[in-house]
Order: structure tokens, then C-alpha cells, then sequence
DNA sequence: CGGAGGACTGGAAGCGCTTCCAGTTCGGAA
DNA sequence: TTCCGAACTGGAAGCGCTTCCAGTCCTCCG
């Protein structure tokens, strides 16, 4: 602390023979490790005090090859996915794990030809000890990349092609079919849907449970249209759902986001919310609650998923064999349906 | 490519004996430098590809001192700080800048005592080659540690106390003052506002902005009360204000969050926006767009913020000497006022 | 009192890459 | 032909830490 700033930084070298003891008695204080006599151990650790000696993760990394980090890879067309709080909620389940432990989280964008490179990479390089990866979209190759790289990998969100064996999911296709099915319950029968984006396993899931739960009601009206689970995207799909189907009397929207838009071109329309339609939405963000009025929703714990996805690559990494995890939505009533 | 799954990865001592070439060589023309005779560097290129070598970056950063990542560091009271879709932008800002560099980007939240450990060992190893810090409280201990430690460091808005030499704000006083005069041009003249946490230089400088308006506009009236940018908040500060100012005409909002706290109030109180009360707020998140009517807002670049942040840390890296930067806002108008 | 066995100890060999520096080559100017 | 410097080359010394392994020391049992 009273060191001249510029002072190189001791090393454990250094601490050793400050303590009197070589460098390997040294290292095994620093790593609590047995057989090291309670004298010298004390010795080192006075040595480590008086020098403000501070190991080196990088040295250290290199010769336990382990990184000391894990990534969380968000896929997706666009950096500005990032704009969903989606993923703020995610980040901070995972924070709050990986604060437990003494690995760090690396953030990776592979929105873009460049991105995807560089995450190729950090898998390749094994920069991190295991990855996290999410919003993969379509058959994005990133799955394939991370499983054979041998990199320990966990999915939020199954991808939608080929079997993954470890993810952690939200029961999308269950929360979507009580959601159509309170819609149901309160007696509407031209319920229509906006969907999410259709080449993601949550869109499809999400689109599935309602036509379950249009199904299991006996309702035959059906009318879907496309969002990409922006506001814009479900602001344009009530708009098209309106014009083709004026008589509608809900709205299942397969995300908080487009649900809004969707409350808003009604709102437009004259129509009353919810007496004349109404609406129900996915997520359970701040949006749901801002919404006017506020938004029926299907809650899913999107920080146990952060949470859970990094117990899991935890697990992975310790080599243990974890299971696939679904987690449950609630569905939360508010005004709006 | 083609290789059992297994195999250890080949180092560049492999790659050199494949090509005939020293480690020098080959470390050589890794680097790109020069003193490689053309044939020795075809030679050495080919051995990489046959082989599949990619360098081994933990090795790498042991030898040249340079950790290959920056961290942003996200302090505040609670994980949950992330729920705010701001940060997204801001990382999203800062990943675009990163991208084009080979450095990657560590995430870290000090909100708990546990995360604020980890930042100052974070610091303290040098185990990142820049760090960005955002959202620091009061006199958060934080921006000390960060100064003393050496490590390059921009702050995100300048800390409450203390001198920083290198960060990038927006121009909060202006946004306000600017926000806080239409109202006024709008003749109203009891224009209230819900500011901040004080203990904050953002918190403070928006509420300066109104003062300064106010006195500007030669308006007496003045009432204010303080949040901690949640909607929550900003619905318990509305409340506040139309019990003690059931006369107020105008509400100046230090963020969208509480605007649409209050918008919710006001609608309930029986005001209509903007007739009875004009209401705008301060950040152009989508919150502002899906808010019940469009929210008048103060738009602040987040994602050039980040781009910023991660501009100037790069700078400060290559050893340049960046200045300060303060980001224009613009007032967005919609319905709300 | 001899030994077996457990508790320590530290020298030395890495981990995979960069880089200094002493040397070698070689084309072309003198 | 000789000599010089520019262009290469690669051995070796790190970067800072972990860990294997060959020993040394002690204690306690028979």
C-alpha cells in the first residue's frame, strides 16, 4: 500500500524466501494444501501479509489449466437483443452463483459474422473452463461447435435442432396452454395469437400450447400471426390479426414485449381492454406491469434460469452428470385478462 | 479436425517441429513479425493448419503480461439493478467496440459484499487489462481502489466525490433543464419532479437541470420528491406530490421507469396526460414507447455511452491520454407533454 | 533399539508462449 | 575479391505458479 505505485508486483517466489521456505511450501499455503508444519505455514502467510503479495490468476491458470471464467454466449441476430431485460435477469442469476465460487463471467455477444468467430475461438482456445450458451436460433451451428469442442456446455432453452443433453428450459408449452386456457376460462372463443419467431424452440412451444389449450376447450377459432418478440413485431401483428379478424375477443402473445404493442394498435382501434379484448402476455418483466392496463401474464423465473444454467455448468464442470431442468411458469392476473 | 476428441491440443513446439522451424520461428509468424524468411513462414502457416493449432491464449497472457479481456463493473445495492434494460445497452455498446479488438469482456456486479471482493481481487491481479465502472453510490470505495490499482480505468457518469480523470457522462443538466423548459413552454407553471437518489451525480445534476429551468422560466413553484429510478418508486413519489400538490400541472421525471410509475398514479388519481398533467421522463428505454400515452422523454445515447466507455478504455490501454466526454441528449416528444 | 510408516520438505520439471540476443547468411557496394 | 550491414535464425531465459517425486525427519510399535 505504501509501495512506490509502479512496484512490480511480489511473487511467490518472492514470498517464499521472505518466509524462509521454498517456493513449493509456499504454493501450498496459498492452496491450503496438507503438509506444510504449522510454523512455516505461519510464516508464509506473515510473508504474504508484509509483502501484499496477491497471487497471479494468469500463472496460476496456465499451470492448473483451468481459466477461472465461464461464458455466456447470447446468440441472436442483433446486438440489440441485449435490449430485453430478458437477459439482465439472466446475468444476474448468474452472478449471484458464480459469486459463490471464484470463477468469472465472460459475456459474448455472437450476434455478428465477427462475434461468431471469436466465440469459436474461445471455445477452440478453451479460454473458459464451460460456456452457457442461449437465443440460438434455427439450426445455429454454435451448438454443434460447443459440443465438440469438449468445452462443458449448458443451453438455456433447448436449441431447435438436435438433442442437447444439458439445458435448462422454462415448461413454455405449459404456460403457454394456461395462459389460452384463462383466456378460455373467461369465456372468450375467438382467442387469437401472436407468435414468437417460429425457427426457436420457444416460439414453437409457445405456439403448441396454445393450440393445445384451444384444442382441449373445443374451440375451433384459430388465427396466428408472426412477431419476433418486439413491440414493433406485435404492434404489425395485431394490426394484420384486426384486419382479418375484427370479431376477436383475445389475445395470447407469446411475449410481454408484443403483448404491449399489441394493447396499444387495440387501444387504437377503440377496442377496451379487457371487456372488448382480452390480453394475456409471456415473460413477467417490469413491461407487464407498466402496460395499460397491466398485463396479464405468464411469470417465468428468469433468474432461477441464469441461476439454474450456471448450477449446471458448475455441476458439469466438477464432472458430474446433471439432468435436464424445466422450470415452471405461474401465470400472474393482472388487469388485462 | 478429423482427430480422436481427446487429443491434447498441439502447442506451437509441435507446430515448429512439424514445419523444421524454431519456436521462434513459428511464435514468429504468429505475430506477425517480421524477420521470416517467406519460406519458413509458408512452411510454419501450413504446419498450423495441418495440425489445427490454435495458440493457447492463457500461455500467451503469461508471457506478454496482457490479461486479453476488460471488465465492466456494475455496482449498486442489489443484482436485481440489472433488470434495467440500460445496462443491456450498454453492453451491447461496449461488445461492438470489443469486437474489433481481441480482448473480451468480463462482467462483474459489486452489489454484494462477496462481488465487491471479487472486483478488488479482479484489480489487485490485474487479471483484466482495463476496467469500466458504472453506477457507483455515494463515495463508493470502488473508484479509489480502481485509481490506486493502476489499472486503466473510465468511469460510466462521474462518481459522486472525488476527481476521476477519465469517463464519459451524458449531459444530464442540460437533458433535465431542457426536459424540465417544455414543460414550462407549454405554460405550465407547476411543474413538479421526481428526482433521482441523491446520492448520485446523475441523481443530482437532473435535478439540478429542473432547478435551473425553473429559475429560468422565473416559475416559484417547486415540488419535489425522490426515487431510486424503479417504477415502484416513482408511483410512491407521484402519490406524495399529489398529496401534498393536488394543483400540480406538470411532472419532470428522472427516468422513464418512474414516469410510468407515475403515469400509472395520475391515470388512477384521475388526471388525464397530458390535459390535466404533462408528465416526461429521461432515458428513451422502450419503456417510454409502450407507456399509456407515448412518454415525452429525454433520450441519452446508452449504447454510444457503452461504445464510448470501451472507446477510451482502449485508448487509455494503447497509453494515449483520452479527455473526458460528455453525450448530448435529445428531448423525443410524444404524447405525454 | 531397529524399523516401518506417516508427516514434511524442496529441487526440478513443467504449463505454452514471447522475446532477448548472440550468431549466421547473403547480396551487393567498394 | 573483400567487407559491411541488413535480414534471418534459433538457443535459452523467462512469465508466475503447480505438482511430481525423491528424500529427510520423527514418532511410535514390536
Amino acid at each position: 500500500m505504501t509501495d512506490e505505485p509502479t512496484r512490480r508486483r511480489p511473487t511467490l517466489d518472492e514470498v517464499a524466501e521472505h518466509a524462509g521456505v521454498s517456493r513449493t511450501a509456499a504454493s501450498r499455503v496459498l492452496n491450503n494444501a496438507p503438509n506444510v508444519s504449522h510454523g512455516k505455514r505461519e510464516a508464509v502467510l506473515r510473508a504474504i501479509k508484509e509483502l501484499g503479495f496477491v497471487p497471479n490468476p494468469t500463472a496460476r491458470a496456465l499451470a492448473t489449466q483451468q481459466a477461472g471464467a465461464v461464458a455466456l454466449i447470447i446468440a441472436g441476430e442483433d446486438p440489440a437483443v441485449l435490449a430485453d431485460p430478458f437477459y439482465g435477469q439472466v446475468i444476474a442469476g448468474a452472478s449471484t452463483v458464480l459469486e459463490e465460487t471464484d470463477l468469472h463471467l465472460m459475456l459474448c455477444l455472437a450476434t455478428s459474422t465477427r462475434g461468431q468467430i471469436r466465440v469459436k475461438q474461445l471455445l477452440q482456445t478453451r479460454a473458459v473452463d464451460g460456456v452457457m450458451l442461449m437465443s440460438l436460433r434455427g439450426d445455429d451451428p454454435l451448438s454443434r461447435l460447443a459440443l465438440e469442442a469438449g468445452v462443458p456446455a449448458v443451453f438455456g432453452g433447448k436449441p431447435l435442432h438436435g438433442e442437447v443433453p444439458f439445458y435448462v428450459d422454462v415448461d413454455n408449452v405449459r404456460g403457454a396452454r394456461e395462459a389460452t386456457e384463462h383466456l378460455a376460462s373467461l369465456g372468450r372463443t375467438r382467442i387469437a395469437a401472436i407468435t414468437g419467431p417460429l425457427d426457436t424452440d420457444v416460439g414453437l412451444a409457445r405456439r403448441r400450447g396454445y393450440h393445445e389449450a384451444l384444442t382441449l376447450a373445443g374451440v375451433p377459432f384459430r388465427a396466428e400471426e408472426g412477431g419476433d418478440f418486439t413491440e414493433r413485431s406485435g404492434m404489425a401483428a395485431m394490426e394484420a390479426l384486426l384486419a382479418r379478424h375484427p370479431d376477436l375477443d383475445a389475445v395470447f402473445a407469446a411475449n410481454d414485449n408484443m403483448a404491449a404493442g399489441a394493447l396499444r394498435v387495440l387501444h387504437r382501434a377503440g377496442r377496451t381492454i379487457p371487456t372488448d379484448v382480452a390480453v394475456v402476455g409471456f415473460d413477467g418483466l417490469t413491461a407487464s406491469e407498466i402496460a395499460e392496463p397491466p398485463l396479464t401474464t405468464v411469470h417465468q423465473p428468469i433468474r432461477d434460469l441464469g441461476r439454474e444454467m450456471t448450477r449446471m455448468l458448475l455441476a458439469l464442470i466438477a464432472g458430474e452428470k446433471p439432468s435436464p431442468l424445466i422450470l415452471p411458469t405461474t401465470l400472474v392476473r393482472r388487469e388485462s385478462a
